[in-house]
RNA sequence: GGCCCCAUCGUCUAAUGGUUAGGACACGGCCUUCUCAAGGCUGUAAUCCGGGUUCGACUCCCGGUGGGGUCACCA
């Protein structure tokens, strides 16, 4: 068979070759040990969790070793694209602060107008615009025997699956049933003729019973078949398939470093093959387990279309800090990130975040298993992150927050925006200050009832009526309270004993039992003590059962508004 | 089903032949206390099963079992 001649009649239009491309897209020069890692999602919808997380170690391990972290849109299955997709990328990477070295850096619209929007030298970095180069490399390979056209028909295929698997033998195109693999020029030239369209396969050399062994970055030693399968590096369309597009682009492009999700291993013998066929050096693959999430009995992948816990939009809408997200995603990559974030330097530190995590690539490598979402561990680092935030930028992204998911909110918040920082501030600068914010969705819930338009007067009534079931009485009771708290010492008290010294004496004015041993003693008498009192003044001027300290809140509140309350009930 | 990977508290994991099997989150108790939060102290809780090898096994070997991934003209 003339290879060179099959190429010609097969691509005849294809003048460049991979000299060409060599030439335009020289070796990186580097320092010694740099990474160069990349992120290759495709544009079919939001932006995944995973991504992030592969993002993130991806491009700390590129950034670490002062090489560089590329991002290439992955879209040559135009079917399922979807549209606005690349933004949703772009635009997520770059809110959590994960923006490539290369690649867009923003997403206009069309694939055109989006390649005016990127950086680096080695793009076009979306895939669709990169059709020439593989067509190239294509033509490379089948002029030297190492490809050739398949003009099986997908009825073939799957009429050849059929009794692969009746026959129970692996199903695939390999060994005696890879038919076009030794086909005639007069056979092809037949079909060709016959205006027949066809695909383009690779002429596998391996075996599947052959092992090699390979080492992977994150997974250490495996023992993986070699690949016996002529599997398409060319679509009937004339686009070029991921397995194809990975080796041209990442040998082109300079990947020393791939980072990609597990669920790429099985195909690896596949691409091992493709980068020997090109004779290129072997980059090191490192394969990260997929973030999972107990299903009932069962464990699974983080699933795109069943799991919220997937989008990132689900982050957002919550409203949890985007350094919450990225130090969980840390632990998630190193659990050794618990001792570092629990160290004196870290919690003593005013300015080190999430962002100076000491990050290793040894910490990956564990047992082959991906965690569990835990979203308590998240709150929990979460709460973390706003308690080291000052009260101006707790207030500020709140706010942000509220504006496009709790509007009312977000207005009184801003128009009293003193009063609301004040809030905020509330055992906040002590040693061990409130860790009770964990999101902007759950902490507006901790804090809105100092707003009169979130105060519940009526639920305040009805929790106080369970204690005290004759109306008359709690009506003496509040009125009582009204007339003690116009007056302002309750609000003017420097110290917090000398003010719960004196709201004792109030207390017992009102009848209430101060002598809190006296309690314990006889718990049944509760109704009497000054720990129901004190509920009596909590809910009656907060609506909550639930809040900070008395002390604090009274002094916030101010006398007027607290006033104001207590004749609503 | 074939192939590949994996197996320590509920979860994430530490301990690479000798530890009372450690930590974090979660959960319980106590302290503090006007409730909550925070904080301090403290508790419950794990080496999947069965065989070897060894003076000694979470650790090494074999076999089960269980879980995950993957088997496209999708990435």
């Amino acid at each position: 068979m003339d290879y060179p001649k099959l190429a010609e009649l097969l691509l005849p239009n294809v003048t460049t070759t991979p000299d060409f491309w060599y030439g335009k897209y020289p070796r990186r020069d580097l320092p010694k040990g740099a990474f160069v890692t990349r992120l290759g999602p495709s544009p079919t919808g939001f932006l995944h969790v995973g991504a992030l997380y592969t993002s993130l170690i991806g491009r700390r391990i590129a950034h670490d070793s002062g090489g560089v972290f590329i991002v290439r849109i992955e879209d040559t299955d135009s079917e399922r694209e979807v549209a606005g997709a690349r933004g949703l990328i772009v635009k997520g990477l770059a809110q959590y602060g994960l923006s490539p070295d290369e690649g867009l850096q923003e997403s206009v619209g069309t694939v055109e107008a989006d390649l005016k929007h990127q950086k680096g030298n080695y793009g076009p970095y979306i895939q669709s615009a990169r059709k020439n180069i593989y067509i190239s490399f294509v033509k490379d390979l089948i002029k030297r025997g190492l490809a050739y056209p398949c003009f099986m028909t997908s009825d073939e295929l799957t009429e050849m699956r059929n009794e692969q698997e009746l026959a129970k033998v692996r199903p695939g195109y390999y060994g005696k049933y890879a038919k076009w693999r030794d086909a005639s020029m007069e056979a092809i030239n037949e079909r060709l003729a016959s205006g027949a369209t066809y695909c383009i396969r690779l002429r596998a050399n391996g075996d599947q019973n052959k092992k090699q062994s390979f080492t992977d970055e994150f997974l250490g030693e495996l023992q993986i078949p070699e690949n016996d399968e002529d599997f398409i590096i060319l679509k009937t369309s004339g686009g070029t398939t991921y397995h194809l597009a990975h080796i041209v682009d990442d040998y082109l492009m300079g990947t020393n470093f791939v980072t990609r999700g597990e669920e790429w291993l099985s195909s690896l013998p596949k691409h091992l093959a493709l980068w020997r066929a090109f004779d290129f050096k072997v980059p090191k693959y490192g394969h990260i387990m997929p973030i999972n999430k107990q299903d009932g009995g069962s464990v699974r992948k983080l699933s795109k279309r069943k799991d919220p816990e997937a989008n990132i939009e689900m982050y957002v809408n919550a409203g949890y800090p985007e350094d919450a997200i990225i130090g969980y995603l840390y632990r998630l990559a190193n659990p050794s990130f618990d001792e570092w974030w629990q160290s004196d330097a870290v919690i003593k530190s005013k300015t080190l975040t999430v962002r100076d995590f000491p990050f290793s690539i040894e910490g990956l490598k564990r047992g082959g298993r991906g965690p569990l979402v835990d979203m308590k561990k998240l709150d929990s680092i979460s709460g973390d992150i706003v308690v080291k935030m000052t009260v101006e930028d707790v207030a500020e992204k709140m706010i942000a927050w509220a504006e496009k998911h709790d509007p009312s909110f977000a207005k009184v918040a801003k128009d009293n925006h003193d009063y609301f920082t004040s809030i905020l501030s509330i055992e906040r600068d002590t040693e061990n200050p409130r860790k009770d914010i964990v999101n902007w969705e759950q902490g507006k819930g901790t804090v809105d009832y100092f707003f009169d338009d979130f105060f519940d007067a009526k639920k305040a009534r009805e929790i106080l009526s369970v204690d005290i079931t004759d109306n008359n009485q709690l009506n003496t009771i509040i009125k009582d309270l009204g007339q003690a708290l116009s007056h302002d010492s309750y609000y003017t008290e420097a110290s917090l004993d000398a003010w719960v010294d004196n709201v004792k004496k109030l207390a017992e004015i009102l009848g209430f039992a101060v002598d809190r041993k006296k309690y314990k003693e006889t718990p049944t008498a509760f109704k009497g003590d000054f720990a129901m009192f004190m509920k009596i003044v909590r809910v009656s001027i907060t609506g909550r059962e639930k809040t900070p300290n008395l002390f604090y809140i009274l002094k916030v509140m101010g006398k007027d508004r607290v006033v104001k309350r207590l004749a609503q009930i």
